[in-house]
DNA sequence: TTGAAAGCGCTAACAC
DNA sequence: GTGTTAGCGCTTTCAA
């Protein structure tokens, strides 16, 4: 292994000017040719920081730590871990990855085992948009919470706006010239299935066209609940679906084509989430509201970086107010809406 | 913070003893008593080692790279990453983790940064197997790739069998009294499709049913792939179908119904990877080949370990030889063939 | 069995 | 500007 001491010693310098050469340190200036001198050397014996050293040294471990309760098992994760990535990456961070696929003793686990390894942050990240009890640990640490929050609210929450995109769906079908959109929603309560709902009715407000009951059709949020809900859908005399997942505008398109119905000419329907597997292949393709997560990882990372800067800035400010900082903590609590994008296709059919 | 020094403090002894009291060092015998006060002490300050400080006195980080070319886009890809994090987890690692997003650029900073933060080995991960070419800072590092393998054959891999797999697939119709099986393979060539085609005809071979190449029709591998190789299956007076894929055989599935045939009754379909949102809610159920994507993860990071250790090893029984260690690491080059489990759903009928 | 002390590789005061 | 040096927190050899 090639040190900083072995470069300094071939460049003819001492070990503090080539760590100032190689890291561009703005409280010493440098000359360009030692610099230059210093990093050719660098290169030429292959040097590579030792990370944990300079963590060590300066009390920052430039590593991140990302709880998932299940990247492995969603298909939706994935876009958030990698725009979690992508934004830490931009700050010269790197992601610590632990999955706990939903057991509280792992979240715990992985919490410690990232204080241990200095992580100067955790976002905590859920598959689906959900209420949960984050471990204990975590109160230790700058957190931010990705598609899930604390009934508590003790840590700042990125989650995707459900109630606007909601909206914007049953919006696609009403900008279509619809006038009874039936409403296939989760039969179990949750954000999604709270706020899509709202949204609904907020469209339908907005459009002068008053709530129907009857329209709004509950149903397990997978392919067999679409599937069972045709029925419903004939008998509700809707001219258009708001399904509450591309899962079950799936099922519903399998049971309406069974029953010799045509999309979009008999039905249009539009579903949510933007699930590439699904949405992008059916017959016709799926018009949809997409879920932002991508940018949730992004947002969160960005939050839990800017969180980090203000902490050290104000413990620098009063660093004998031990307290400020913690009510900061709470008080700073807030909840980031991002916005759900909505994606045209071919399922809805202007009248 | 509190230290290591701050316990043996507390705890009326030196800092070398707390530290094998804490760390159950099996060269030193500490008398229990000693050992349960200062856990005690540790466990009351709330002590938490630093892993930083650790891995730098140790010269081991307890960190493995983790390198994929899309966790983020394929809805495979978390399950390896979940089987990897899992094993490693056994092991008291902890995975870096960072998702190139298929840039080769990106590929190699990841390295570089890796081998900053002394990880102990780096897993080379592809979303779909095929040959790759991983950046050269690999051949710095213990290194093991998943899904995928280097032409020039440098590191050991760990694959799904393609060629079991689709045997096993296609068994699935023999077994159920089949006989005229079409086969709609992905028109690229790659790993998959080659594989799953002689596994194809070897089923047949060791069934005693002569290959018909008619029956192998070519598309993409995709829902509009299978959708449109609806024709060529009808035409090809075939009585079942191994689908390259899940998605092929949802397309396939759609326009089958749309002419009226039925599933299983018409045609017995088989798809292949196993992809729960398709495979798990199609009507019926689809029978399928999954891929061993968890497993690939395991063995994937198990393989690792294992080099590792033995590296170790070696160097410690020829330090002299260094050459012996470059030896090894290329006459060692090994493909282990992961199975691919078949999952039986209603897709089959027997005949 | 225990403690003192020498690092691990690097950063950042501080002195020159 | 540049070098000296004192750590960062922990492990581990060596002596006691």
């Amino acid at each position: 292994m090639v040190t900083l001491q072995d470069v300094a010693r071939e460049a003819g310098v001492s070990i503090a000017t080539a760590s100032w050469a190689i890291n561009d340190n703005r409280h010493v200036r440098i000359p360009e040719a030692t610099q230059e001198r210093v990093r050719k050397v660098a290169q030429k014996l292959g040097y590579r920081q030792n990370a944990l050293a300079r963590g060590l040294a300066r009390g920052q471990s430039d590593l991140i730590g990302f709880i998932s309760d299940g990247v492995a098992t969603s298909p939706f994760a994935g876009q958030v871990l990698q725009g979690a990535q992508d934004e830490a990456w931009r700050s010269n961070k790197l992601l610590l990855v632990i999955d706990t696929n939903g057991d509280d003793e792992i979240a715990s686990k992985a919490c410690a085992f990232m204080l241990e390894h200095q992580v100067e942050g955790i976002a905590y990240s859920s598959w689906v948009h959900h209420l949960v009890t984050p471990p204990n640990e975590l109160s230790k640490v700058n957190t931010v919470l990705i598609n899930c929050f604390d009934s508590a609210m003790r840590y700042p929450a990125v989650v995707p706006d459900e109630v606007q995109g909601g909206e914007a769906a049953t919006n696609l079908l009403l900008a279509a010239g619809h006038t009874r959109v039936a409403f296939i929603n989760d039969k179990v309560r949750t954000p999604a299935s709270v706020g899509r709902l709202r949204g609904y009715k907020q469209a339908l407000a907005k459009a002068g066209i008053p709530y129907d009951p009857s329209l709004v059709i509950l149903r397990t949020a997978d392919q067999e609940g679409g599937y069972s809900a045709a029925e419903a859908v004939l008998a509700s005399g809707a001219d258009s679906v708001f399904c509450h997942n591309d899962r079950t505008a799936m099922g519903l398109y399998d049971a309406l084509k069974s029953r010799g119905k045509r999309i979009p000419e008999d039905f249009s329907i539009v579903g949510f989430d933007n699930q590439e597997v699904i949405a992008n292949h059916l017959h016709p393709a799926l018009s949809t509201v997409g879920l932002p997560q991508y940018a949730l990882g992004v947002l969160g990372i960005r939050l839990l970086l800017a969180n980090n800067r203000q902490t050290k800035q104000s413990s620098v400010a009063n660093d004998n107010k031990e307290s400020a900082k913690t009510n900061m903590r709470i008080v700073s609590r807030q909840e980031t809406l991002v916005p759900c994008p909505v994606v045209k296709r071919r399922s809805v059919k202007h009248v």
